[in-house]
RNA sequence: GGGCCCGUAGCUCAGCCAGGAUAGAGCGCCGGCCUUCUAAGCCGGUGGUCCGGGGUUCAAAUCCCCGCGGGCCCGCCA
C-alpha cells in the first residue's frame, strides 16, 4: 500500500510517541498541514494531548527524524519542515513502485449494491435524476476503486398510479409507436404529462358544475387556466395526439380507469400485464440511451412488478401483520414504530435522527394493492440476497428521508437486523430550477437530454473556434461537464441549475481539468517525440530528488501527488466522491501554475528534466485516477 | 406544529464531521501575459458583520443551545 504521506506522519508519530509518552494514535490526530509559511507540517501539542512546556522536548525529538530537515517552535505550534530530497524520493518511489494503481487504497473488501437513478418510467430522464446518476456512478466507481465488490441496479417502478396514466394514456391513443424523431421517453412523457392533464381538467369541471362558493370557483378557474397553458404546450408538440386524447377523455371515465389497470397489473391479469410491459420497456429503452450516454451502467434491472406477481410482496405483509407492532391506521392494516423509537440504541444503530416521528407503515391499501415502501421491504431483501451483500447502498433525494427510515425500522420489525443496520440511504439534495419548479406531471421538466444536447454544442463551438472541431470530443466534453457539475458539489447541499453553472468550461470545471490532463499528456508525448526517456522506472533511475529544493511549485505538487491517497481514503470513508472532484481542481491549479514558469523539456539538466517529467507522469497518473472514479474518460487531446 | 438539509466575497462554491496561527478558490469587475511543452491557461488587483444572538474552550466559520431566512418531507403517491 502506497501512502508516503501517511508513513512520513506516522514516522514522526512514532519518534514524538516515545519521546513524551503519548499515544501515536493520539499524536497523529495532532498534525496539521499548517499555511506555507510555517512549514510542510504542524503538530499542534495541546490537540496531540502535550503540554506545550514539553514542546523543546518534542522539537528535539523530532529533528531527530530523517524526514525533518528544520523545526521550529511558535507558542503551541511545532513546524516542521521536511527534508525535501527525501520526500520527493519517498513520493516518486511510491509512485512508480504502486504503478496504475497509485492514488487508491484498498479496504478490507465488502460486497456493496448500489442502487441508482430508478427513475418512473414515465417520462424522461430529467436534471434531477442526472445528479442521482452522477452521484452513483462516481461512489459506485469509487468503491469499486476501494477494491469492494460492486453491483449497479436499477429499480424500474412499474407498478402504481403513474404507470397506470401513461397507460391509459397510450391506450386511448392507440398507438404504441412514436412519432418520427421522436425518443420514446419523451414521446412518453407528453402523453403521461397530457393525460394527466386532462383527468386534472375533468375533475375539476365536474366540481365546477356543481354549486360551490363564488371562492371556491376563482380557485378552479385558475387552476383550469394553469392546466390549459401546459396542455396548449404540450399540444404545440404533439397537437394530433393530444386532440385524440382530448377526444378520447370524453368517452371514458379515467380515475376508474387507471385504478383498473393498476390493480389488473398487480393481479398479473396476462393482457393488461402484456401491455403495461410493452409501455414500460419502451420508456426504459429511451432511458438506456441517455444513460449510457452519461455513462451510467448496470449490471441488473429489477422490475417492482416482479416482486408483487412473485408473491414476495404479500409475504413480507403477511410476516409483518403477525408482529406485535401491527395495529390498524384509520381502518387499515399497519406497523406502529413508536414503541421501537422510544429506544435510543435502535435509533443509533439504525441512524434514526433523535426527534424524528416515524408515522406508521401501512401495509396495503383498503383495496388490498400494495404500497411503494412495502414492496420496497422486499426488494431490498432481494438485493441482499440476490448478491449476498454485506451493504446495500440506495442513493435516493433527501426527500425519501422518511420511507427511507420506515424501511429500515420494517426491516428490524422482521429480523433482519443486520440488513437494516447495512441499508444505507444515499441522501442527496434535489436539483432546483431557479425560474420555474419542475413538473414531471405537467410535462414541465428539464430533460437530461437537452443538457447533454446543449454542453455538446457548447464545446463543439469552443473547439471549433480553436480550429479543431470534433463532434465525438465535444460530446466527451460537453457530457463531462455536466457530470462534475453535478458531482463536485457536496451531496447535501442543493444544486441551483442554470446554463451558466452546469455549463462551465473555465476553472473549476470538467473542461478545465481535461484540458489541465491534455497538457502533461502533451509534455510527455512531445517529450517522446524528442527522443527523451519518459519511462518512468528510468526516469528513476536518473532523477535528482533535489529538485524541489528551492522551488515551491515544484515543492507543492510532489506534496500534492503525496495526498491523493490521504484524500482518496478520506473519500471513500465519507462516501463523498466530491472529495475527489476537489482534489483535481487544486492538483489541475498547481500544475497550470507551475506549467507557466518552469519549462519541462527545454531544461538542460539531465536530472532535473527526469525529475520534472516523474511530476508530470504523477500529476497525469492522478488526474486521470480522480476523473476515472467520477466517471470522466480523460482526453489525450482537446 | 415536528423533522432533515442548507446559509461563508455581488454570484457559484471549498473549508465544518476529527476546533488551532492574518478565512480560500472560481465567475464577475479592473490591469497585464501567446516567435518558447495546448491562452478551456498564467500573473496581479478588486471584493468577507463566515445569517444573528448566546454558550463551551487557552482557542469557534468549525462543537452546543436559541432565533432568523431558504429548500424538502410529515399521503390508503412514488
Amino acid at each position: 500500500m502506497h501512502r508516503p504521506w501517511r508513513s512520513v506522519l506516522e514516522e514522526i508519530a512514532r519518534v514524538v510517541s516515545s519521546s513524551v509518552g503519548i499515544e501515536f494514535e493520539k499524536v497523529l490526530k495532532g498534525f496539521d498541514v499548517p499555511k506555507e509559511s510555517f512549514g510542510d507540517l504542524t503538530l499542534v501539542l495541546p490537540r496531540a494531548g502535550i503540554d506545550p512546556s514539553k514542546g523543546e522536548e518534542v522539537r528535539k525529538a523530532v529533528e531527530g527524524c530523517s524526514y525533518v530537515a528544520k523545526s521550529e517552535l511558535v507558542g503551541i505550534y511545532l513546524n516542521m519542515w521536511f527534508d525535501r530530497a527525501r520526500f520527493v524520493e519517498k513520493v516518486f518511489r511510491s509512485f512508480v513502485e504502486a504503478g496504475n494503481s497509485y492514488g487508491v487504497v484498498r479496504f478490507p473488501s465488502r460486497r456493496i449494491v448500489v442502487e441508482y437513478v430508478s427513475a418512473n418510467p414515465v417520462h424522461p430522464l430529467h436534471v434531477g435524476a442526472a445528479r442521482n446518476a452522477a452521484l452513483g456512478q462516481a461512489l459506485a466507481n469509487m468503491l469499486e476503486a476501494a477494491g469492494h465488490v460492486v453491483q449497479r441496479r436499477f429499480y424500474i417502478n412499474d407498478v402504481g398510479r403513474q404507470v397506470a396514466i401513461l397507460v391509459l394514456g397510450i391506450k386511448l391513443l392507440g398507438e404504441l409507436e412514436p412519432p418520427h424523431g421522436w425518443k420514446p421517453d419523451h414521446w412518453l412523457g407528453m402523453v403521461y404529462a397530457a393525460t394527466n392533464i386532462l383527468m386534472e381538467l375533468k375533475k375539476v369541471r365536474e366540481e365546477l358544475s356543481q354549486v360551490v362558493s363564488d371562492e371556491r370557483r376563482k380557485e378552479l378557474i385558475d387552476r383550469m387556466d394553469k392546466l390549459l397553458a401546459d396542455l396548449a404546450r404540450i399540444r404545440e408538440a404533439l397537437p394530433d395526439a393530444v386532440d385524440k386524447l382530448i377526444d378520447a377523455m370524453d368517452r371514458v371515465d379515467p380515475e376508474r380507469e387507471v385504478v383498473e389497470i393498476a390493480r389488473k397489473y398487480e393481479a398479473g391479469d396476462p393482457e393488461v400485464k402484456d401491455f403495461v410491459r410493452k409501455v414500460v420497456e419502451l420508456c426504459i429503452q429511451g432511458f438506456k440511451q441517455t444513460l449510457d450516454r452519461f455513462g451510467a451502467r448496470f449490471d441488473v434491472w429489477d422490475w417492482e412488478s416482479d416482486l408483487v406477481w412473485s408473491s414476495e410482496v404479500s409475504k413480507i405483509v403477511e410476516q409483518l401483520s403477525r408482529s406485535p407492532y401491527r395495529t390498524l391506521y384509520k381502518g387499515v392494516p399497519a406497523i406502529d414504530f413508536s414503541t421501537l423509537l422510544k429506544d435510543p440504541n435502535i435509533r443509533e444503530k439504525l441512524r434514526i435522527p433523535k426527534g424524528l416521528e416515524v408515522p406508521p407503515l401501512i401495509l396495503m391499501r383498503s383495496d388490498e394493492t400494495t404500497l411503494y415502501t412495502v414492496r420496497d421491504i422486499a426488494y431490498t431483501l432481494k438485493k441482499f440476497r440476490d448478491f449476498n451483500a454485506d451493504t446495500v447502498i440506495n442513493v435516493i433525494a433527501s426527500e425519501q428521508l422518511l420511507p427511507q427510515a420506515q424501511l429500515r425500522l420494517a426491516l428490524y420489525v422482521l429480523g433482519y437486523r443486520k440488513e437494516a443496520e447495512n441499508l444505507i440511504h444515499y441522501s442527496y439534495e434535489m436539483v432546483q430550477l431557479s425560474g420555474f419548479r419542475m413538473s414531471s406531471r405537467r410535462g414541465r421538466i428539464v430533460t437530461l437530454d437537452e443538457v447533454l444536447d446543449e454542453a455538446k454544442t457548447r464545446a463543439y463551438a469552443e473547439l471549433e473556434k480553436r480550429g479543431n472541431p470534433n463532434e465525438e470530443i465535444a460530446e466527451r466534453i460537453g457530457v463531462a461537464a455536466v457530470k462534475f457539475a453535478l458531482v463536485s458539489v457536496s451531496p447535501n447541499r442543493p444544486v441551483r441549475f442554470s446554463w451558466e453553472n452546469v455549463l462551465n468550461f473555465e476553472r473549476n470545471s470538467a473542461p478545465y481539468l481535461l484540458y489541465t490532463y491534455a497538457r502533461t499528456r502533451g509534455i510527455l508525448r512531445k517529450a517522446e517525440e524528442l527522443g527523451i526517456a519518459t519511462e518512468p522506472r528510468k526516469l528513476l533511475e536518473i532523477y535528482d530528488p533535489s529538485f524541489a529544493n528551492d522551488n515551491a511549485r515544484r515543492w507543492r505538487l510532489v506534496k500534492m501527488i503525496a495526498e491523493l491517497p490521504e484524500t482518496f481514503v478520506r473519500a471513500v470513508e465519507n462516501l463523498d466522491p466530491s472529495m475527489l472532484a476537489i482534489y483535481a481542481l487544486k492538483l489541475a491549479d498547481e500544475f497550470n501554475s507551475w506549467y507557466d514558469e518552469d519549462p519541462v523539456i527545454r531544461e538542460s539538466n539531465e536530472g532535473v528534466r527526469a525529475s520534472k517529467l516523474l511530476l508530470v507522469h504523477a500529476v497525469s497518473h492522478c488526474l486521470a485516477t480522480t476523473l476515472r472514479i467520477l466517471g470522466i474518460e480523460p482526453l489525450e487531446r482537446m
